[in-house]
DNA sequence: TTCATAAACTAGCGGTGTAAGTTTTCATCC
DNA sequence: GGATGAAAACTTACACCGCTAGTTTATGAA
């Protein structure tokens, strides 16, 4: 088969099929053939459109980070912005959990995350963080969030009560953690992102606001 | 070639080298047949010793958990011994980081992880907290160590100074990250922890604690 | 001594990423 | 309007992958 009259695949139809995919079958099975054969086309078609496979995962990747919204940096008070970008963080991640784990390694080149981590940066610098500590913070949240975003905590737990109760004595509900796990998930994060927010407003006031309030003027 | 005198392969053997590999060649490169080599024989005899290359995986993983110490639990105050045991663990993890991605997806069956779980919530409950409480601050805390072994966040930078100065304004100096790699990721451990820990004993005065201390007696 | 088991082997299946070269269509320029 | 070169599909093929099946032989127990 030639050249068709209408050209059958581009970037963007590629990338989504692709997403759709991964979502659907998992980051294990996904292969250029299936993918292809999901187009309608056979796999090595694909090299027309990216040179490799990862390039493909990297399209992909940076169109779930492109979901992220960091409009709060630009409006918002840091520790409201930093809790606004967070959940966007995180429900933009949830939403693709099977891309997370090749996400979660770094921006890497790809533009919506290195964006996102100047988004980031910027706003803390600008609120009166230092440098150092601006990118420590931002380092800190994206470890949480990636992290609760990889291994769904509930997820992680198999569910065969056998398991559990005889060697392990405080685990013997671990089996029910699956059935509620968005709650679980969700609570955890909260948790822990309210905590770290709170941690973060103490050592702000300790070190940057104190000078702040001690030189009003200037 | 048959059964040698003396068998070639344990189940150890085959561990610590798939270990050793992994660590210097990374996730995506490790095969059966490349692990094999390395122990001077063929691929397929490694199923005499495991059912699939994930039992291998799920082993190094294992082994890999099984060095971090929960011993705080027993002795220490709740936020101490959460503190010790987060440090042990990010040590654990980035001790043999390309097996994270694979370990961070959870506990699964692996009974060193299982283990580690048992001991932090019931560590956790027997202190006072709330048993739901337990189970959030526990995945919190995996979260966040997890994440930061995943992803080291300096690491995830490339080292090409032209990529960022035209596009991220606040990012000019990140392509220098990868040189400060070890303080970056350990500063933002740090703090991370440090403002989780101080967010997390206000929760404790506020719900856990004004109990204990509203009744001292009973 | 017999014999099941263990632990290596070889052969091979269906799948993988991707390189190389082919064919046909489309868009453009003389 | 015909020639030309790029684009976008194709087929073929390579080296590797996880794993199954069946084979061979040494071991250890009956």
């Amino acid at each position: 088969m030639p050249r068709p009259r209408q050209p059958r695949l581009t970037r963007q139809l590629i990338v989504e099929t692709a997403t759709a995919l991964i979502d659907a079958e998992g980051l294990p099975v996904f292969s250029t053939r299936r993918l292809a054969a999901e187009l309608g086309v056979r796999g090595p078609s694909l090299y027309n459109h990216f040179a490799t496979k990862d390039e493909i995962l990297d399209a992909v990747a940076d169109t779930v980070t492109g979901a992220v919204d960091t409009s709060g940096f630009a409006s918002r008070d840091w520790a409201g912005a930093l809790r606004d970008w967070a959940w966007s963080y995180r429900r933009a991640l949830t939403a693709h959990p099977n891309i997370v784990p090749y996400l979660a390694q770094g921006p890497g080149r790809r533009p919506a995350a290195l964006a996102m981590a100047d988004a980031v940066y910027g706003g803390l610098v600008r609120a009166g963080w230092p440098p150092a500590r601006a990118t420590h913070i931002g380092a800190a949240l994206r470890y949480f969030v990636a992290g609760s975003a990889l291994g769904s905590f509930a997820r992680g737990f198999v569910e065969d009560p056998e398991l559990y109760a005889a060697h392990y004595p405080h685990l013997r509900q671990a089996h029910r953690l699956a059935e509620h796990q968005q709650s679980v998930d969700e609570g955890a994060f909260a948790l822990g992102l309210d905590a770290l927010l709170h941690g973060l407003a103490a050592e702000y006031a300790r070190t940057v606001g104190t000078v702040e309030s001690a030189r009003p003027s200037g």
